[in-house]
DNA sequence: AGCCGCTTGTGAACGCAGGAACAAAGTCGC
DNA sequence: GCGACTTTGTTCCTGCGTTCACAAGCGGCT
């Protein structure tokens, strides 16, 4: 038995398809049932052969001179990226990017929900944030094994981000997401992937100014 | 006069880059005084050899045989990023994520400062966040041109970000961070930046399931 | 003063992502 | 029923990013 596909799916195409799964959701809620490469491509900002190459990754479904069917080129995305089914998600540091994350929609309508919430603070915990209540740090063990929680976000101060990411190794959690502002250390066959919000500013500023001091003085 | 430097710096150097300005702040404010490549990448999280790369594309100022100044090349890749000098940033949104952005001690340390918060919700004009009062939409493009705002960053529901972001780009400004789910189209000589938080998450999620299924049943 | 060890900076090779062009295939019109 | 058009899937190619490996240079020790 052969594997006719090399189930190894570039990074950077998957999160193209996270993309085209949202696009193609706004396309059904709008009732269309096919889509072209061009169109769907355009839409999501990219190059249409790109799109095309992406989509052939997942073995294609595509019709010749039609084009793909909406709601199922979207459940077959759904399915290579295992969001057909809601993955359980634990978020430590409650502050105000942590309070922001806990009721963000778009997480729960994308395959995530939070079935924990923690703090260091007595002051927040207690607190109700989308339907979830804060608990202490202590209990982020027990509730990690108790919800089988594979993925961990941090939104703690950066001082004491590697110390949570300890714990939340130490309790199983093998994904997390790291937002804040520190590099994260972590044993192999654990993905740590940093969101450094101030990194994006920095780029997105440094291109600004490239783009506007074609080739002046830089070494003044 | 020719110029020894080819004065275009990849992207990904770039983002990096701005992380090595955080290590480095880091390492100064603990008194350090020089540190290695090897020191300071596997405090970034990157290879050595990649990190004499990036920073040989500024004319590097190392000592073989030492290694760096922290204070001078933190000095060097503040200016190569242009945030010796704070830029003035527009926030519209004032939700759940933008309430945590304007609040967010990150960008404030790291060159850039809020002038001016809006909202399209009469009940979030004129709360006061970060010591910034929320203001309505109308009052957009005025303050933009007032405080000369350069970035501009979206943090509203996707079905309005595209007409926000016509109408930062009408009003000036040619670098905008968009955090809301959407894909914005914007005319040459802009820079559009996304940043999807499901995204991010989706991928995670994906690397995730890879490693825990080797070789199984992904076409079932 | 000379030698040794350490670290930087650069050159080359490898692998990967992106884009363009072409062949296959299916549908619509006549 | 047949031809032509549309659109997908694939292949090639170019360019970029990353990594490895080595030569050059500087400080410290004897």
């Amino acid at each position: 038995m052969i594997q006719p596909r090399p189930r190894t799916i570039p990074e950077a195409t998957v999160a193209r398809l996270a993309v085209y799964l949202r696009v193609l959701t706004g396309l059904a809620d709008g009732g269309r049932t096919t889509v072209s490469s061009g169109e769907l491509a355009s839409a999501a900002g990219v190059n249409p052969a790109g799109l095309r190459k992406d989509l052939s990754h997942l073995g294609s479904c595509g019709v010749r001179g039609v084009g793909y069917d909406v709601r199922a080129l979207r459940e077959r995305i759904a399915r290579v990226l295992g969001a057909e089914r809601s993955r359980p998600c634990v978020l430590v540091g409650i502050g105000n990017l942590g309070t922001a994350l806990a009721d963000y929609a778009g997480f729960g309508s994308r395959g995530f929900h939070f079935v924990g919430l923690f703090d260091a603070s007595p002051a927040r915990v207690g607190h109700t944030i989308g339907g979830l209540t804060v608990q202490p740090m202590e209990e982020l063990e027990t509730a990690v094994t108790a919800t089988d929680a594979s993925i961990g976000v941090i939104a703690t101060p950066a001082d004491v981000a590697q110390q949570v990411c300890d714990r939340l190794v130490e309790a199983g959690v093998r994904s997390i997401l790291n937002f804040a502002p520190a590099t994260l250390t972590a044993p192999a066959g654990v993905d740590v992937r940093p969101v450094d919000l101030s990194v994006e500013l920095q780029v997105l500023a440094f291109l600004g100014q490239q783009r506007a001091v074609p080739a002046a003085e830089v070494t003044a």
